[in-house]
DNA sequence: TGAACGATGAAGATACTATTGATCGAAGAT
DNA sequence: ATCTTCGATCAATAGTATCTTCATCGTTCA
């Protein structure tokens, strides 16, 4: 597990550090925005350690950019300055977790633990690699074919995707997909499936239905 | 979302109580330890909101109370008490965040919104050791292998693992799982136990058939 | 031991789904 | 303006999976 910190007390940087190392992570440290910025161009980092009093800037400019990246890391800020609206902005501004100086070592391990245990569960969300939409042309991509798809089969393919191995009821994709006011037959959505199998191979193997239920399309 | 507040400062708890429902939560006011610890038993909580100081106790003691039920709640602790030992203690405890009186509530709903998030990414799949069951794709696995169960097998089992350790008569059964209106034979309810047995083995060893009674599904 | 109860397996009834082709209407081409 | 093409929907039918019942045998309890 890598960690950033950004912090330019040397000796509370110091400290913090070996105490982190000593508990398995590895720490790369920046004094100022400008380090952290760069080192942020150059790693990965599974974590962000922020102070908010910096030399160059304000501590919290970062956190946008930080929660910018493909795969955030776990952000927590730290700052002498407890008070409630701080703590609030900080949060809401998308730090995972705020501290207060003097920090407890110990504490703060326990909550980084948690935070990354979380992290690493939502990260594996998987997708359905083959399978690329593209939303304006309206064309999917399936591996290495294009294929056209109509007006109705597009949604109901996004739709699939955003609700990836969930089992999905015809009902609830009557009112998701073709609109509350749809009154049609349930069927409608049974043809369209066809369609799609059809014409995706990836969607013929992944697109199960649910006796009973509906269908589910199943990650790789 | 349900939310158990266990704080016996009245004027406190109206406060906080007033605030969550208007984010949407549904509170549950406990005052003392053994008023929490019956609420508890009767209902499924999503979150827990603890202070430390109780009249009846320390509100530390009902932590692993709460963090040993099937299907863990959020478990925040509240306390005057903001000294760094407390905090580490109360953590390492369980609890899965704290929050040092004067707590901002807006700062709760913050934490409070991440913690349940997380958690409904986690618990989709609430299960009995081996056996998985995740309701949103209606999936089952027991140990390392997945498992197609028909709709009705699938919505019994769910139904045993909402009633864990608990004798249900058939025809408690037939009218939670297949519904008021069914006017069918109890033996229906015989023959898909049946299946499930044969299916599952986590289910064969675990459902227990209780003479002249019923059926229980035992916790490992 | 016998009366009640539960387990089991097979088969029919039922409910659900896949597939095909027809119809209708809209968008675009001639 | 008319024709052509394509997509959306529906209806009919064939094909499956599931649910339920029933008959029988084994088990438990009084």
């Amino acid at each position: 597990m890598k960690i950033l910190l950004i912090e330019d007390e040397k000796k509370l940087a110091q400290v913090t550090t070996r105490f982190l190392e000593h508990h398995g992570y590895e720490v790369t440290g920046a004094e100022t925005l400008a380090d952290a910025k760069r080192l942020l161009s150059e790693t990965v980092f599974d974590a962000a350690l922020v102070d908010v009093r910096l030399p160059d800037g304000d501590g919290w400019s970062i956190v946008p950019q930080l929660k910018g990246i493909a795969n955030p890391p776990v952000v927590f800020m730290m700052t002498s300055r407890g008070e409630a609206d701080d703590r609030v902005f900080g949060l809401e501004l998308g730090a995972d977790d705020y501290l207060v100086k003097p920090v407890v070592l110990k504490e703060l391990v326990i909550r980084l633990e948690r935070w990354l245990k979380m992290r690493t569960l939502e990260t594996k969300k998987p997708g359905l690699g083959a399978l690329m939409l593209d939303e304006r042309a309206r064309i999917v991509r399936d591996g290495e074919a294009d294929h056209h798809l109509a007006k109705m089969e597009f949604e109901l393919l996004s739709y699939f995707l955003e609700h990836l191995n969930e089992a999905l009821s015809r009902d609830q994709i009557l009112d998701d997909v073709w609109g509350y006011a749809f009154g049609g037959d349930t069927r409608t959505v049974d043809t369209h499936v066809k369609q799609l199998r059809d014409k995706l191979p990836t969607v013929k193997s992944q697109l199960k239905t649910v006796h009973r239920v509906g269908y589910r399309l199943e990650a790789l």
